[in-house]
DNA sequence: CTCAGATCCTGTGCGC
DNA sequence: TGCGCACAGGATCTGA
């Protein structure tokens, strides 16, 4: 389940096997995903070379003369540089082979994912267009989320998980920094003042500036058998920990759903404002 | 408009 | 040991 710092990693990992080489040809095995893949991708693809790579949110842009791919990789998307003709694993379901001999895996299980190439450029691209300020940019800070959360009675997890507030704050991390700022996260948005909006900004820039950074110390190994995200070395106070003790208060984990997603939280830690 | 819930999909891990 | 089922998750769509 990648979340914003892996699709990070991952696209600095690829970028020096990437940059500078040629699209020779492409193999499409499956074009079931969110979105359909272009019916004629390997046209459009061949003969271009890749400029560079960027990052929106959780989509990863791969830059060509003449359009971009964008490539998202779901829950359980995983893109990998092997040789051309390495075996086939199950669900790789698409292929770019470049002129060095190497090639591009996109390889997904459940096809959550998303593999387009945009011809027109990303300007006023639709599945761009919508997406708030990325989390650590400076646009992303405690006034704007206030300002926004003044008017929302929803859970401030559910806010703080929706893209067209700020983008690449999944489950984990949602759960994590409200943790650490000690809110409930079923705490309604209205109820949190300006200081602790900029203290929940401050967690969530800081988790995620530290699991990147981990996933960078993974990045040697990234390609590897394993192929272990980052996010497993972090240590996670809550998520996943219903019923085991709390390691600040020793209270009890609880877990609740919020809009479907179950939310740990500590009973003795996390405070629900009225 | 706002918010909750359903939906897509398959591998994992639990209980029986 | 084996089977079946609930669960996990991001983004988007629907309906109240």
């Amino acid at each position: 389940m990648p979340e914003l710092p892996e699709v990070e990693t991952t696209l600095r990992g690829l970028e020096p096997h990437l940059v500078g080489r040629t699209i020779c040809s492409v193999i499409v095995r499956e074009t079931r995903f969110r979105l359909p893949v272009n019916a004629d991708l390997e046209q459009h693809l061949v003969g271009q070379k890749i400029t560079h790579l960027s990052r929106r949110a959780k989509y990863m842009l791969i830059h060509l003369p003449l359009g971009v791919i964008l490539v998202h990789l779901g829950m359980s998307g995983h893109l990998r540089m092997m040789d051309e003709g390495a075996p086939q694993k199950k669900h790789d379901h698409i292929e770019l082979v470049l002129d060095d001999g190497r090639c591009l895996r996109f390889n997904d299980p459940r096809r959550f994912g998303l593999f387009l190439y945009a011809c027109d450029g990303l300007d006023g691209h639709s599945l761009l267009k919508h997406l708030g300020p990325e989390p650590l940019s400076l646009q992303f800070h405690a006034e704007y989320l206030y300002a926004l959360c003044n008017s929302k009675k929803a859970a401030i997890k559910s806010v703080i998980m929706s893209n067209d507030v700020v983008v690449g704050v999944g489950n984990i991390y949602a759960t994590e920094s409200l943790f650490l700022s000690r809110i409930h996260p079923e705490t309604p948005a209205y109820r949190l003042n300006l200081f602790q909006c900029g203290v929940l900004v401050g967690h969530i820039k800081a988790i995620l500036a530290q699991a990147i950074n981990m996933g960078g110390t993974t990045l040697r190994d990234f390609y590897g058998a394993d192929g272990k995200p980052g996010y497993f070395s972090l240590s996670l106070a809550v998520y996943g920990r219903q019923r085991q003790a709390c390691f600040v208060c020793d209270a009890v984990i609880d877990s609740v759903k919020i809009a479907g997603r179950a939310s740990a939280f500590c009973p003795g830690c996390q405070v629900y404002f009225k």
